[in-house]
RNA sequence: GGCCAAGUAGCUCAGUCGGUAGAGCAGAGGAUUGAAAAUCCUUGUGUCGGUGGUUCGAUUCCGCCCUUGGCCA
């Protein structure tokens, strides 16, 4: 078995780890975009030094902030570390709030070609000059399905699709169609922590930004500004609450947007998070504002093992 | 106490030369294949502060009242 644990963020996916951690013979390992860079911990919410020497993370801390991560980086790895659980006899805990990796692992990725940075930055330059439409109407010509599905406003995917074709010759369309089925070699116990009322997690994420605010976050950001040779387009840096950061340290927004954008941030990526896990259908839905959480999921979890 | 300005969507505001109103943000729903905490798509009825008056018709014009700023006493 796999225990796939996914939730909103501030839906209290850590403490639930923990908790069956110490229950089962677990080893857990981290599904989360921004979790994978060290030097970022305020304003990723990472478990800190006490929690991880309790409950081990894997894929924590892996890559600096200059670099990039991604869904077939995480199946990858993931699938390396899964094997490994196994093979010493424990059970694979995969926690986050990344569904698009918790999708790449469970249904694999077509072979398409990983992203060059040479390519990207010669759209980049093309998009700076020309802009978006331009390059959307050159997809349309090499490759219309692709197109056709795109709006024409969606920067990152039309870049990516040009690239694909840049790299390969060929339409990534055409590249879809020889779909991978890698069925993941795991029982999947699915586990999704759902607020029941959403204000609530609001509520909570609200309290929980003006936490990280107070503990330092744009300090942390000063620091790893000083540490790295960052942009404000990295990956990295794009994270909730690190962008609305170096907006502050830029002068273009003040304390108080700071606060409000950072917040309402949050609150949209909880919104699209959730989105995902009402398209993903068999998940063992588990109300995170319900008290005792933690024993609710360990007492689902052990139902299902079985 | 007097004068001036403002009170319109959850917030900031626009607008209606009188025919019951619309932007941005927020919110909601959706998409999601090597950047995904990303990138996009869809979605706007609200006693137009209250109350009288003028008018076929008032959020719009007029009177009074209330609230909030500012200025003068």
């Amino acid at each position: 078995p796999a225990i796939f644990l996914m939730g909103p963020t501030a839906s209290g996916k850590t403490s639930v780890a923990v908790e069956l951690a110490q229950r089962l013979p677990v080893e857990i390992i981290s599904v989360d975009s921004a979790l994978v860079y060290r030097d970022m911990n305020i304003g990723t919410a990472k478990p800190d030094a006490a929690t991880l020497a309790r409950a081990p993370h894997h894929l924590i801390d892996i890559i600096p902030p200059t670099e990039a991560y991604s869904a077939a980086a995480f199946r990858r790895d993931a699938l390396g570390l899964m094997a490994d659980i196994t093979a010493h006899g424990k059970i694979p805990l995969l926690v986050g709030g990344t569904m698009l990796y918790f999708k790449a692992l469970r249904e694999g990725l077509s072979a398409l070609p990983e992203s060059d940075p040479a390519v990207r930055e010669a759209l980049n330059a093309e998009i700076g000059q020309y802009g978006i439409e331009r390059l959307y109407l050159k997809l349309a010509e090499v490759d219309a399905e692709t197109a056709a599905r795109l709006a024409p406003a969606d920067t990152q995917r039309i870049q990516r699709a040009m690239e694909i074709f840049r790299i390969t010759g060929q339409p990534m369309s055409a590249l879809l169609k020889n779909k991978a089925q890698d069925e993941l070699p795991y029982r999947v116990i699915p586990i999704a922590l759902i607020p029941s009322d959403r204000a609530q997690l609001h509520a909570r994420i609200a309290v929980r930004f003006r936490a990280m605010l107070q503990q330092g976050l744009v300090d942390e950001l000063c620091s790893l500004q000083k540490k790295y040779p960052l942009n404000a387009d990295m990956t990295s840096m794009r994270c909730v609450g690190y962008r609305q950061a170096w907006q502050f340290l830029d002068g273009e927004i003040n304390e108080a947007e700071l606060l409000e954008t950072g917040i309402a941030a949050t609150r949209q990526l909880a919104k699209r998070q959730l989105t995902w896990l009402r398209s993903m259908p068999g998940n063992i839905e588990v109300d995170c504002l319900a008290p005792g959480l933690e024993k609710i999921v360990l007492s689902e979890t052990s139902r299902f093992m079985c």
